[in-house]
Formats: C-alpha cells, sequence, structure tokens
DNA sequence: CTCCAAACATAGCCTATCTATGTATGTTGC
DNA sequence: GCAACATACATAGATAGGCTATGTTTGGAG
C-alpha cells in the first residue's frame, strides 16, 4: 500500500486506536504497524501534526504522562464522546464511498 | 462524499469507464455523474490533466473526433493494453488496501 | 561514558485535486 | 440574425494532507 493513501484515513485510525485505550504518539504508531502486520507506518510527520488537530477539534484530549513513566516525557490521548461520534460518522462515510466506488473497481478487466 | 477523496481513484475511474468504450472528457465526466447517481462529479481541472497523465504514460490513446461530429472537436480516448493491466493492478491494490483499512473502519463505537 | 532507542516536535516539500477563468463551437428561441 | 446557452477543451494558481529531514531530550545498555 503506498503510503500516501493514508490521506483522509489518517483521523480514524488514530481515532479508532484511541477508542481501546489511552495512548501516545509513539505507541499508536506501532499498535497500527502491529495491527496491520507491518503493512502501514505512520511517519513522525503525520503522526504529530494529526493528533494535534485532533485535539484542536477537539475529537481527543491530551494530558502528559505520570511521573512513574520512565523514559521521555509521554503526551497521552484520550478519545472524547465528541470524537466517537466523529469516528461513527466517518466510518459511515467510509462505508458508503466504497459503495460508490466500487462501481469502477468491480468492472472485469478482459483478457 | 467530499470530492477531495477521489485522490488516488481518479486513474481507476477513467480507466474503467474507457474499458467500456471510447469517448473524450465531457462525457467520461458525465459516465461517472451517472454511474454514481450523481454523487461524484469529476472537475474540468482534474478531468483534463489527468488525461493527459494516462496518455503520458501510455495507459490511453488519444484522437481528435471526426468531421461528422457535430459541436466543438473532441478528444476521444481508448484504453491500452498496457492501460488494462495497469488498471487490474490498481483494482488489485484497492482491494488488498480496503481489507486493510477495514481493521480500523470496523471497529465498532460503544453507546 | 558512549551509544542507541524512545518520544515529541516542526519547517519545508510534494502532488493530486479544486477553483476560477478563458476560449471556441454549435444550437435554440425570438 | 443574434443573444443566450450547453458543449468541449485547456490551464494557471490555490489548497491540503501526508512525507522528508532534522533537531531535541531522556533513559538504559554495554
Amino acid at each position: 500500500m503506498r503510503n500516501e493513501r493514508l490521506r483522509g484515513y489518517l483521523d480514524v485510525i488514530l481515532l479508532s486506536i484511541l477508542l481501546e485505550g489511552d495512548s501516545y504518539g509513539y505507541d499508536i504508531a506501532q499498535q497500527v504497524s502491529d495491527q496491520t502486520h507491518g503493512a502501514l507506518a505512520i511517519k513522525e510527520g503525520s503522526l504529530y501534526p494529526a493528533l494535534k488537530r485532533l485535539e484542536a477539534n477537539r475529537f481527543i484530549e491530551g494530558y502528559w504522562g505520570t511521573d512513574k513513566d520512565s523514559g521521555p516525557r509521554r503526551r497521552y490521548y484520550r478519545i472524547t464522546d465528541r470524537g466517537k461520534s466523529h469516528l461513527r460518522k466517518l466510518q459511515e462515510e467510509w462505508n458508503a464511498e466504497q459503495r460508490l466506488l466500487s462501481v469502477f473497481f468491480d468492472k472485469v478487466v478482459p483478457e
């Protein structure tokens, strides 16, 4: 999968990861890689701006990790109710989109 | 469907339209609109550059309409064998992509 | 004490689509 | 016959979201 294909899907990916529990940037990227068996890699240059965008739109809320976390500081995020309904909406749009595009993608190429 | 979502899919749409017979820009746009019941509208600013791009890559071949065509001149396009195998490849990629993304899009949002 | 992974951050780039505009041709109504 | 409109192609510039490249800080391994 050309990674550019993330365009437009990144928000859903991030929100759906946070649906399963609070997490922070670096870990989210690893979850995505794990859940797609390495097929999808979110780049840092996409990830952190996206998280800020989602936070600015109040789809997620960020907070700094507690002292007992080891390593560099981590900024955790939790999904908001607003974020959940946004996610639902995006999922529905995606389904509609797939049905629409299948008109073209399902056409059989002869030979 | 946000029209921006065409990004990456336009080539498949155009190639799959031409699979069913030679056509020209303006008519292709109408076929797309018809086949999606008006849900998808390809803008001229996307359409004509895309056709040139496909021609430059030898996925399609263009030729000017004959004298007996009425109205302004039309530039017809036919899909090449190279275009057909490209289309097949894009279709396969799309299917793989859908399977991949369904991991995130199928997650059920509670409440 | 050095080196590397974890973790966050951001400036600038890339590129496919869109907006807006322009041109030319044929048809329809009056 | 001519104004108004739909057809048809074309393109310059804007937009936007993901990527490249780079930088910083912190802690653990050897």
